[in-house]
DNA sequence: TTGTACGCGTTATCAC
DNA sequence: GTGATAACGCGTACAA
């Protein structure tokens, strides 16, 4: 009855030891590779670890090391993010990818109630990771605050605006915003509106002013509607909304690709043609350009390169180097919409 | 200069101790809330936290509480996962409510290579986790075969063929399917073929079962084709091979809703009314279904509860509780389509 | 090349 | 109520 008595405890490196007849320092050794191993001792110890069902425990090396080869990724706004925002997935693919190299384990954090805030600080804190990467943080985000002031090493996927000194990759909205809305107008538009989104965030207060900058005197206050988030039945109510406000509208800048998706049928429930009646033109270049009829004219945003670079910065903070803001380039997709 | 030496230590229990006048013992209790503490200590101590900065190192609580306080989400295949899978979000948000309620950390893990295999299997291993759920696994996968193997309390979402006492928790795919298909013929239809998709899951195969049980002697090979993924692209190319293969085909069951909306799309192109012409039917009620016009009939899946039942199964084990498999249930949800 | 001993920062169990 | 002290499992100088 002994035996099960001991049945749950883990093999430890001791046990390990004394079943190969060596002592802790050379288990430890071949464990980590390292060189000065005699072959007889590495082949003892291996067979000893088969025998044992030895598996490291990798909290305690943690510990001694002071460090945990892990970074972690924030999640904020899970909803518009997980639902909406058709570029997580690749952000967080690119970050896996280069953290994966430098052999870096990623961890994904979910941030949906105050409670899961406070549990996420204490484990950045709590040296459970090495540094973390923040995605579509909002302005003055409590989380952003709280990295910056611990010191973890960090950056961000958006520029949080409000928050100096902080490392990030983002893309130019304004500019962006700007050139689509210019390539719109060069198509002969002179009434054109826009459906604006999540004006909360640096993302739509800069598309916003980029589509403003573009109109130049043409802009007209009354031609741009506001919804809170990034969806499909927001377009689709603001574009029912703009045609009520000015139906011999002749353009249209969506927001989002999702929200232009909902435009477009508003607009052909309306029984308007697309792009003889009226000309629209999405931002992201997210899979709903291609599903569109026509296909979408959007700004295509680089993000798996977001996640990339972002993991490059935080990166870059741990081994001591300089980790700059940085701008990522957009391009604007031609195709039939406008 | 001596205060620069110094400047990257983090303080410890120690320093709040000595800047506090009191012991270790007695700071780890007030950090901890517990009682037994006399209202004078415990300020002093709070006092000297502020003052000294300390932060609670979580790796050495976790050595030596023996648990980490944190569950893992593995997500596998995170291509078709991340970008093609409606569910995945319900199901992470889903989890995180749980655990989270219940003061578990959740921590998502992608595998996207075989050295990530390999990470994740250590980090798992490692006792960074006191649990895991795994998504998506598909038939004899590695890591689910490795979870089994090493013991840690872990529970699949989705019923990962060829491993068996494994606790999951699914739905019954073959029964949906055959529930919209009977419903389908319902409407009188009798020359309907399925667009069939990832049939190396257990989705795809069920889903195909379920199929053909429903149309009984209706049945015609010829009349199912099969792709890998559940996307809009393979819907649009599989819609157009059906036709190609029937031109009178009535009626059609997309394995997914994606799929579905691809084959609208065909079918609309090829001068087809829907749901007159022909019927077509989904799988997923995912944001989908609302969206296309008509809108469509299809199944919903409970895809939070998913990862809620998962999440709960996991803490059963760690408390020593039976963890039961569990099916979930669905429903038909039939709008205009067909 | 191998073994020894100490330290990583906490918590828990004792006496006091 | 409070303060020593022994774990927790591992890495690593240092000695051998």
């Amino acid at each position: 009855m002994e035996s099960t008595r001991t049945r749950t405890r883990r093999a430890t490196i001791n046990d390990v030891a004394s079943a190969a007849g060596l002592s802790r320092g050379t288990v430890s050794r071949v464990v980590n590779g390292e060189r000065y191993v005699s072959e007889d001792a590495k082949l003892a110890v291996e067979e000893a670890i088969l025998r044992v069902g030895y598996v490291r425990n990798s909290v305690a090396r943690n510990l001694v090391r002071q460090k945990s080869g892990a970074i972690g990724l924030i999640i904020h706004e899970p909803h518009s993010l997980l639902f909406e925002d058709p570029n997580i997935g690749s952000i967080l693919l690119g970050a896996n990818a280069v953290l994966s190299a430098a052999d870096y384990q990623l961890v994904s954090l979910i941030i949906d109630s105050e409670r899961d805030s406070r549990r996420v600080a204490d484990y950045l804190q709590g040296g459970l990771v090495d540094g973390a990467v923040i995605v579509s943080a909002r302005a003055s985000d409590p989380i952003a605050l709280a990295v910056k002031n611990l010191g973890v090493p960090a950056a961000f996927v958006g520029h949080p605006p409000g928050i100096p000194d902080i490392p990030y990759v983002a893309i130019d909205n304004a500019a962006a915003a700007e050139a689509i809305t210019a390539r719109l107008l060069g198509t002969g538009r002179t009434r054109v509106g826009m459906i604006a989104c999540a004006l909360d965030r640096d993302s739509g207060q800069d598309r916003l002013a980029g589509f403003k900058a573009a109109m130049g005197d043409l802009f007209d206050p009354g031609l741009v509607v506001e919804y809170p988030l990034y969806t499909y039945g927001f377009g689709l109510e603001g574009m029912q909304e703009l045609l009520r406000r000015r139906p011999d509208l002749d353009g249209v800048f969506a927001a989002s690709d999702a929200v232009a998706a909902g435009a477009m049928t508003a607009l052909q429930e309306s029984g308007r043609q697309i792009p003889a009646d009226v000309g629209i033109v999405g931002f992201d270049d997210s899979s709903w350009a291609l599903r569109c009829r026509p296909q979408l004219s959007t700004v295509r945003q680089p993000a798996d390169l977001l996640g990339k670079r972002a993991a490059e910065l935080v990166l870059a903070q741990i081994r001591g180097l300089p980790s700059p803001a940085e701008v990522l380039e957009t391009s604007v997709m031609w195709r039939g919409s406008a």
